[in-house]
DNA sequence: TTACAATTTTGTCTATGACAAATAAGATTT
DNA sequence: AAATCTTATTTGTCATAGACAAAATTGTAA
């Protein structure tokens, strides 16, 4: 007995999947991709496997790859594709946590999942377990996702329980690091949705004895210019995820550094940030998690002068 | 020199304001409004006055009103049945202190909302705070919004600030309540996007000494139940906002019904259940946060017997 | 190499109509 | 009077096909 195939309208592939109706329809014509069925009234209907691939396609071309390249692309050729470039994020081995908690997800134990976190994060210590579990982790569920192996709201239950573990880790820093340290006001531009990155780093900042002051996502830079006047803020870090429009970074860097007085620094941070080239004077470019310890010590040294 | 007035395309008000784009532009050969101008490529331009009323009419219709009655409708007369309904729900005069919050969040000043929204936590109480602080604030803000007094980011914000304080407030209480009282699991239903509500209801559930288990929201039925299962829950409490269609109300509950073995109870609140008048056997509706406590010692004594 | 111009790619928007799902109104029965 | 069934209206989503500017790439000159 073949089990009825779960399909979706176009207006259901628009919000899962993320990209809308009119680039569907649009690829369809000039990519002959993806070519759903039609229902008895004529609508689109896309099966499983034009969702997945329409996943992996959307994640494709957030890593900057053209439509052209990736859309007209049989199945074989995107996953070989794929697999290049995650090779150079991947890297390392430690799957093997990320595997455990991966499978936590998928069986909805979130009880586990967060005991598991939270033990692990006592274990390894805050600068470990951001830099060599959260990380990795955060990378495989977006994975999993575009393998149609998680659905959307696994992913917002995921995120949901790293954010609590994170901000909890975070207030805990943080009222111990009243005075002395350097005042950094952390958020994410305008349209950058993508807030575990620059949790992350908020982690490692006060890791580092500063004293963080988190936005949450899409401040408008005048937001972030006043907060930053009456919060008497030393460091403005922002975060860009490789989704970000590239042409968009260096405009509003400098928008925002127009806004702000000199003696503020403008920290930007994020994959999004390690492919320009132009950078804005009076700007520090901290491409990986890696480089925050780093550049967090030249700014001690440049203060003391 | 008059200032270039800022003017929105139709995709920029789908996503602010949350009406599609296929909805716009019927209503305006529907209804005559909106009736936007065009620029010089003939595609509509949206001015502000336009996206307030329409975010009002929006408002309107998530409390059940029909389109029709409301999106023809002049500007005046809108505002006449917003103060309407204002009124049955506002009621208190306790608005002095949400009108001091909420003008540290026009202002920006995140650090004194928090330290001031915490400061009432402590003064008031938990059970206080939530019933005379929380939910009119956030009545207040929803309101503030829809007559573009605060931005989208402004409301998304709050929201971010009052999840931080009542979550942080949760895990406190919830770590004392590891043995005894109920174990409950919160969620919201597939397309609740509303979380505040039962945010709201797991502290007070918390603070009546019962050990929450929050899912965030959106959490398909299945995963409800596994969770139940596997958690050992008592009680699954479901919230329902006004903007929840009504007819897919009742429906849920009995396919959770179904779901669930017999000896776990569900309780469904928010304003969406209000007005529902069919009750699935097995189910205790409870549509204001005031009816929390009571149903609380109702089922205490139920279970004792 | 950098800067500018020409070209291609790409997403958003327009217009009008079809149609089913949701809701209200009316009729009928318990 | 309340509940149930029918019929009518309202309402949102989807279809088609083409126009066009913003973004990205390529080619060319300094």
């Amino acid at each position: 007995m073949p089990r009825k195939e779960i399909v979706h309208s176009i207006g259901t592939v628009e919000s899962e999947v993320g990209i809308s109706r009119d680039v569907l329809r649009k690829w369809e014509a000039r990519y002959d991709f993806p070519s759903p069925g039609r229902n008895k009234r004529g609508e689109r209907i896309y099966n499983l496997d034009q969702v997945s691939r329409l996943r992996l396609i959307k994640r494709l071309i957030d890593t900057g790859i053209r439509p052209s390249m990736v859309v007209p692309e049989s199945a074989g050729d995107l996953i070989a594709l794929a697999k290049q470039i995650q090779v150079r994020i991947d890297g390392g081995e430690e799957s093997k946590v990320a595997t455990v908690l991966l499978r936590c997800l998928r069986d909805h134990d979130l009880v586990g999942l967060r005991r598991q976190l939270q033990h692990l994060l006592l274990k390894q210590g805050l600068y470990k377990f951001i830099l060599d579990t959260v990380a990795p982790l955060t990378y495989f569920v977006g994975e999993a996702w575009s393998q149609n192996e998680l659905e959307v709201y696994e992913e917002h239950i995921f995120s949901e329980v790293l954010q609590d573990v994170l901000r909890n880790a975070m207030d805990t820093l943080t009222n111990g690091n009243k005075e002395g340290g350097p005042r950094i006001l952390l958020t994410t531009p305008p349209d950058e949705a993508h807030m575990l990155g620059i949790l992350m780093a908020s982690n490692l900042f006060a890791l580092e004895g500063a004293y963080c002051i988190f936005l949450g996502a899409q401040t408008p830079l005048k937001n972030i210019a006043s907060a930053a006047l009456s919060q008497r803020i030393d460091i403005v870090a922002l975060s860009f995820s490789l989704s970000y429009p590239q042409h968009r970074i260096a405009p509003i860097l400098s928008k925002l550094r127009a806004l702000l007085p000199e003696e503020v620094a403008i920290w930007a941070g994020g994959d999004g940030v390690s492919h320009i080239s132009k950078k804005p004077a009076g700007l520090t470019v901290i491409p990986t998690l890696e480089g925050i310890r780093e550049a967090f010590l030249k700014w001690g040294k440049t203060r003391t002068v």
